[in-house]
DNA sequence: GAACCCATGTAACTAGTTACATGATTCA
DNA sequence: TGAATCATGTAACTAGTTACATGGGTTC
């Protein structure tokens, strides 16, 4: 496991506390742990243990105290020695090819879904990835040796997903190309067309006191399928925006029914991301009584609102 | 854990004894799992348990009776559902990302070694995947969707290891601009001239019995460093032969020499890749004692052995 | 007062690995 | 005789995750 040895390498730069590497492993893209509290603080009584890193309590007047730990010289050799040891064969994960080889047992068009959704969620995955590169504990705004590695890693990080994106393309012109299944051939023809980047989205990027919401102002049903969930996260990303405004006739008829299970999904989705929305819902809307339950439920969480004042929605979405 | 979920689709392409199951799992490079009895043994009593699958015991005359698993109708239904629900993202583990972000830390000529040796595991990690995928499982012979995917799966993989070693590249070239650091400065050129593939390596394939072994000729010092181990395993894996050859005289004194360590590292890097070795010593031949103690030590194992006479060597190497 | 960030820590769990035990068969 | 492959299984372990508990500070 070299958790312990990432821990003595961001200590090697500065002291911290366990809180803080956390912080740091939690948003670097290419560090694969999760960063959980149980790891990290034993690692710590490992590192002490072994006498490579020290503790300083620090105690506040309020109370809860913190522990800096700093790298000891014996740390810091092994440390180098880890460096200069042999380095982990590069692994992968993706559970797309595992579900290819068996996918002769699935219907055209329910492979053509299941690589819309997957190409779906690696595109989040590149966008958020940047992201993250860019304001990681590592970025460095000068140029220097450093942001020089660091610009390597990037590339590295990127062109893993815009690899992986370009392969599904790939394998959705294959996927295309063979003959129809028992289904309506309609069905894939509308997915095709879902696929590209909705341009009648009709949205204004709004800033107020320095947050950004995104206000959706198309007419035509705008939530039609799991994938526009997507494409307003998307969105958000793509405009530094973490919350969205929706008008009532923008959500689709089959979002608005429960049994179709979208809205379920958009919303979750939406909850995953870290996107907060919020319906204006004008008073002559008259939606069923089980959305109206389904909302109301989802109002106790705070990622999604149902509001009939416009000021209401906005000041909860900048809260 | 999607690994139930694999055993069912494996199982829905024909009925199998968890041996069988363990086998693929263990040769198909797409499937990250090491493929250990207990996983899959426990795997079995769940899906048994789930009514997923259904045992037929097979007892032989002999005695270890076979269990031979068949998939249920409600297993068929459980695959399918796994098939088309949302696909986990791809991920990818680098541990050369890690290092390369506290890298500022360590000697041009150390980074140039840890990137040498990286590309170096790369390297044979590509052509492993290559041959584990020619053989495994799910490779047709004919033309159908299912060779088509098998082979939109070999690219995907096959592309990520070779933007791995472009990438490495890439690096290299990077760190050999930076300013010397204090190290003689030849050192690095000798790393570089040992990073390309050396022509002047001499061998001859030689096969007998239908089993193949490379005879290595050359009168220079054949193995200098551990990258010669690479350059060995590289040119066997290439030929299909898992056996080498070697004379005497081809060992460097750097080899011979137990202090540098290069002698306990190549065999083990052979020994790793299951490849033997068989050295021939000639009479006139006098290493050191304790060379000759270490030869005696691995002779015990069944990778690596010294002969005074050639047919002995190759009978050896063969059986 | 609710929710969220800082900060430390633990309990219970899932996933996955290595190593061992057994026994028969086959091949040199 | 010894080692390799087939075949099943278990024990002990490492790695990593989720969820919880505590408690102060801040912000709406």
């Amino acid at each position: 496991m070299s958790l312990n040895h990432v821990i003595l390498g961001l200590l090697n730069q500065e002291s911290m506390t366990g809180y803080e590497i956390k912080k740091i492993i939690q948003n670097t893209p290419f560090m694969h742990w999760s960063g959980n509290n149980n790891q990290i603080y034993k690692a710590f009584v490992e590192l002490l243990d072994k006498g490579f890193v020290t503790k300083e309590v620090q105690h506040h007047e309020g109370s809860p105290s913190k522990n800096i730990y700093t790298i000891t010289n014996s740390g810091i050799n092994e440390l180098k020695d880890w460096l200069i040891s042999d380095t982990e064969e590069p692994a992968f994960k993706k559970q797309i090819l595992i579900k290819l080889a068996f996918a002769c047992q699935l219907k055209r068009s329910a492979l053509e879904k299941m690589l819309a959704s997957y190409l779906d969620t690696v595109k989040m995955q590149a966008i958020l990835a940047e992201k993250e590169l860019d304001k990681c504990y590592f970025a460095e705004k000068e140029p220097s040796n450093k942001a020089k590695f660091l610009s390597l890693i990037r590339e590295n990080i990127l062109s893993f997903y815009s690899y992986e994106l370009e392969w599904i393309r790939k394998v959705q012109d294959y996927i295309s190309e063979l003959p129809d299944d028992e289904s309506i051939s309609t069905e894939s023809k509308v997915l095709k067309e879902n696929n590209e980047v909705k341009s009648d989205m009709n949205y204004k990027v709004i800033e107020n006191q320095g947050k950004k919401y995104i206000h959706f102002t198309s007419k035509d049903p705008l939530i039609q399928s799991e994938h526009d969930a997507y494409n307003i996260i998307t969105l958000c990303f793509e405009n530094d925006a973490n919350a969205v405004l929706l008008e009532g006739n923008s959500l689709s008829d089959d979002f608005v029914n429960l049994k179709t299970g979208i809205a379920g999904t958009v919303l979750q989705k939406l909850g995953n991301y870290n996107v907060k929305a919020a319906v204006i819902l004008k008073d002559n809307h008259n939606f069923t009584p089980r959305f109206k339950e389904m909302a109301l439920e989802h109002s106790k969480g705070n990622s999604f609102r149902v509001f009939t004042n416009m000021n209401e929605a906005v000041s909860w979405l900048l809260a």
